[in-house]
DNA sequence: TTAATTCATTGCAATATTACGATTAAAAGA
DNA sequence: TCTTTTAATCGTAATATTGCAATGAATTAA
């Protein structure tokens, strides 16, 4: 089918997944790593930096703009690229709740 | 193309990715917190819980089991699965150096 | 105005993912 | 042995993702 069947999911688990969905592919990884490296970074040195075709670029850049965790600023011709930190710290609240769980009991049944 | 270039990227960037990608599936997620909410459970149990067909959650269950983030055990006709912890912790250490990256400067170019 | 620059969008081909019915394999019970 | 139970695997349909060439839109430079 290829398609999720949310709805018999909790709102929490869909909107984990949707965090984790976006993380899951390298170039996304590496885009928003330079965007916390520089402290701002255009299309175009994105394109240069990760080696992958523009429309590529830009299409990644839109998925992660659109979850929010990045800003894109129109300048001129350009379009500088930065993190939107409230949204990020949001999402490292959820995401750090599901990776920290602890277990309820010391479990070892293998 | 539907194939990532996984070549262009670091070591490190790929297995970040591996793990969320993983995580991106809300049926994962799901297993996963039953895996820590109960100490151990049975394949079954899990398909009566989440409420997928049982070769879905099967599906699921190796792809968790491929990444090693969670061990099976026969005990007769059933499968008990859990944690493993070990490695669930090894993975947690990437995505935390990942997700609390902080910024150079208190950027703002939006 | 015209050309150049930068990036988004469109369209498409190749591949991956999700879900499940049907089947198989292995063990337990009658 | 035969049947039941449990879960893995196979096969397949529907949909999603990835990547890029071609194109379009907006701004700046000449």
């Amino acid at each position: 089918m290829g398609l999720a069947k949310t709805e018999i999911f909790t709102d929490q688990q869909n909107e984990i997944a949707l965090f984790a969905k976006v993380f899951g592919h390298p170039a996304r990884v590496a885009i928003l790593q330079q965007l916390f490296k520089i402290d701002a970074c255009y299309c175009g040195d994105l394109v240069n930096e990760i080696g992958l075709a523009q429309p590529t670029i830009s299409q990644h850049l839109k998925e992660l703009k659109h979850l929010g965790l990045i800003k894109g600023n129109v300048e001129g011709t350009s379009v500088c690229y930065c993190i939107h930190t409230e949204n990020w710290t949001a999402m490292k609240t959820v995401m750090n709740e599901f990776l920290n769980q602890d277990l309820t009991e010391k479990q070892d049944c293998c």
